[in-house]
DNA sequence: ATGGATTAGTTGTCTATACAACTTGTAGAA
DNA sequence: TTCTACAAGTTGTATAGACAACTAATCCAT
């Protein structure tokens, strides 16, 4: 065991943590105050505050101005969804990354998506369809709008080379987004498109990215169901 | 628009905020020192430290001892998926948890659970089989095991009245936890009893949560697919 | 009893300063 | 050329103090 020695505010931390951890504080028990806790361990309140602050950042404490700190109800697995290029994801993992183009146009919106992009009805859109595979297996479906707005020269990009997600991510930096995961089963092009069977599970992600004033991308995902998981994972 | 004052580090934060916002500052791109940070608003380093600091936390920028700072090159979506009890999701909709509970014994571990719950094969586990259901619909199969360690009377719990997630959340204090979700079919004995049927699409998660020293609880969740989906949200 | 002012205690913000730890480029020595 | 030592710049940690904002309880006058 390594004699690290760990900033103060790292031993504050960590006897807060390690009280709750053996139980003795249970959730809702209050929180020594900060001045209490600056006499224990004989460094300023600053540091103190530093300590307790970041503890409730990780929600592992709730803090109310003027009343004081409680150990927190609820403690909450923080992963971090990352709106992440896909191609990088597979050169990540060692394995190589291909992309089938399906289909590049222009189209007008429909009402639904209209309502999406927060345009009037027949405004135009971009349109890409795709499919990206990792060492020859398909691993996820990619339907996508994008507003000329955000990427006017989106249609003539080589996604044979460049995906659309690290295009967007550096012509339209990301200001907002929303997603939903969700489990369906294919539509039949979708299917075919990824060598799959109509009747397998996939996952479904609904992506809508916002960039400055405009919604700059509507895209919809499919993951075949047993090649692709979401994992994460949480400490205290 | 109200005219609130933001605290000093806020309008910092926006600064930098706006600035990549607005494509000035792009990924990669260096952000002022702190010192040049303070002298443009004329505030102590300690104020802007904070600011940089948090965003540092956020994501959106990168900071390296000795370095300096620079714009991040993925924006996360930073979803926090909570360990939550789903009596209380439930409830938090307005709407009303039921519970038909399945299963209730002890177990010896087999290869795969002793591997799981680091135990030699044959030790004791309990392990409990329920269905939840929203407002009479059956929205998630529950296929649990318990540490005894780290929850000796769990058999004896009635689970109609409390939820395993909301007992083991008091009794065994969560210290980290790992999770996988994937899509995929239910088992034959879990489509009849969340009565749907064999290839329905459903969102797979196993959940493993440890306490202190001990793997307390590996639970296998499944949602029927179309009756439930996650959900997040990002903002810069 | 009810309502209002006061007060003690707690967290939130901010300052000015100091030193430590680290990175990077440069000047000098081998 | 190559390596070393140094210096400048940057972030990380920590202090002591101050005032603001807020909460909860108490006391007091009505």
């Amino acid at each position: 065991m390594p004699h690290i020695k760990l900033p103060a505010y790292e031993q504050v931390k960590a006897f807060v943590k390690a009280q709750i951890n053996s139980g003795a504080w249970r959730p809702g028990d209050a929180v020594p105050s900060e001045s209490a806790l600056q006499q224990q361990f004989g460094v300023s309140r600053m540091t103190v505050n530093r300590a307790v602050k970041e503890l409730a950042v990780e929600g592992v404490v709730t803090r109310v101005q003027g009343s004081g700190t409680v150990v927190a109800q609820l403690h909450r697995i923080s992963s971090t969804l990352a709106v992440r290029d896909i191609h990088e994801e597979i050169e990540a993992r060692g394995h190589t990354h291909s992309t089938q183009v399906l289909l590049v146009e222009a189209v007008r919106a429909n009402a639904a998506l209209a309502d999406a992009f927060k345009l009037r009805v027949g405004a135009k859109l971009f349109h890409t369809v795709m499919v990206h595979f990792e060492d020859g297996v398909s691993i996820q479906h990619e339907d996508r709008h994008v507003n000329p707005a955000s990427a006017p020269d989106y249609l003539g990009v080589d996604f044979t080379q460049t995906t659309p997600t690290h295009y967007l991510l550096e012509h339209a930096p990301l200001t907002e987004a929303s997603y939903s995961i969700e489990a369906g089963l294919p539509g039949a092009a979708q299917a075919k498109a990824l060598g799959i069977k109509r009747n397998d599970p996939c996952l479904l992600m609904t992506r809508c990215t916002i960039s400055g004033a405009h919604v700059a991308s509507l895209v919809r995902l499919v993951y075949p169901g047993m090649r692709y998981s979401f994992n994460g994972k949480f400490q205290l």
